[in-house]
DNA sequence: TACTTTTGGTCCAAATTTGGTTTATGCTGA
DNA sequence: TCAGCATAAACCAAATTTGGACCAAAAGTA
């Protein structure tokens, strides 16, 4: 362990908010005795993380971090990366289908229906996103459980952000379009025919076809 | 513990609506005596929180909450009752698990055994609880997946709602306790061991025990 | 109402902690 | 060999923490 790789070390607890903006670092002898070094190698660090600007020092007091890692936290929306979404949707949907074979009206799945029918007739790569997510939204009602409406809802917010336009358009071809079809049919049956295992599988198929094109999109 | 980690604790708790807006904090010398400081540190954290506009402390009265805890989600928090909330967790951490069974560093489980530890040692129902919150919440950290852990730390806020203090003291008892902890020791085993589809049913194990208790508590 | 308790506000001197600095020493690769 | 870096120890000065005391406002109680 040398100063550089103390700085790095604590470059990335700092950036990924292992210490908050405003909190005091261990001082420098115990961040010593941490790293199994003297107590001038850690100085070197912390006078190097001071010139990035990411801690001030104080005599008498402490280190402190300057450097705001909330920033990240507040915009997840922005910062969140298509093939981590898909990990969030494998969470959430699975799962809400699974409620919505126990809670869905026949209202709720008459929605569903027009959705569907909307998507299988038009062909229009933007049109067919649009209401692609008002499909989804639609059996995240469904499941009648407002903690999962609003998540899903935030996953929309994340894929409507800017810079996920590009993605669209890589990944939505004609035949992808139809096999999202037969997917979402297949979804609304099972849940129709109240049989959840069935309608999580073809939830989870239906990701997966997704997060394939995604992959593949981006090779 | 100095006035500088009071200050960041406090905050978080305040931020995450564990203190809720115009509620009291407890007085300066419990709070001392809480993180075992003398009251002049937490008089200096507090004046710091003053200062930011948190809190707003009234001589002979207490130290109230001022923050307006962000109204976009606090409609779905306030709402969200507990059967609904263990629903949405049945979606998310079963998946959680998986994405810590392929990302989880070795530093990630080891702060999750510090909680571990921390909870197995542990007896006070409070105390208990706040583990368990940082917990899960390591356990988010370890899947390395922003969005998940951003839905985690939503779950948790709906969790420290008011409502829901009651509901900790009807189901935490002794026997749950310890099954908690022999539940959360296994998912960590699981992780470990770098086998997903037990991490995974371990989860789903723990909250189910948690959906029981609810239900019987609720009778 | 009158009394008691609780709570934040203020002050103080001693002890402790902490970053800043210096010095002497040991080690390693060029 | 020598230059550069890490180590270890000591001391300094600034800042903080501590533990105690007393006060006045607010809240609770008989």
């Amino acid at each position: 362990m040398n100063s550089r790789d103390i700085t790095v070390d604590l470059r990335r607890r700092i950036t990924t908010a292992r210490y908050q903006r405003d909190e005091r670092l261990p001082p420098e002898r115990a961040l010593a005795d941490d790293y199994g070094v003297a107590r001038g190698t850690v100085r070197e660090a912390l006078k190097m993380l001071e010139q990035m600007g990411l801690v001030e020092r104080r005599a008498g007091s402490g280190t402190y971090v300057t450097y705001n890692n909330m920033a990240e936290s507040r915009s997840v929306i922005e910062t969140t990366r298509p093939l981590e979404l898909v990990d969030a949707r494998f969470a959430i949907e699975p799962q809400m289908v699974r409620l919505a074979v126990l809670h869905a009206t026949e209202r709720d799945l008459a929605l569903a229906e027009t959705h569907l029918v909307a998507m299988e007739n038009g062909t229009d790569q933007r049109a067919f996103a649009d209401i692609d997510e008002q499909f989804h939204l639609a059996l995240a009602d469904a499941a009648h459980n407002p903690m999962i409406k609003w998540m899903m809802q935030k996953c929309h917010e994340v894929r409507s952000h800017a810079q996920w336009n590009r993605m669209r358009t890589l990944t939505l071809n004609t035949a992808i379009i139809n096999r999202y079809n037969r997917q979402h049919r297949a979804i609304v049956n099972a849940i129709r025919a109240r049989d959840a295992d069935t309608a999580a599988r073809e939830m989870r198929d239906h990701l997966d076809t997704a997060r394939r094109s995604l992959v593949e999109a981006t090779i």
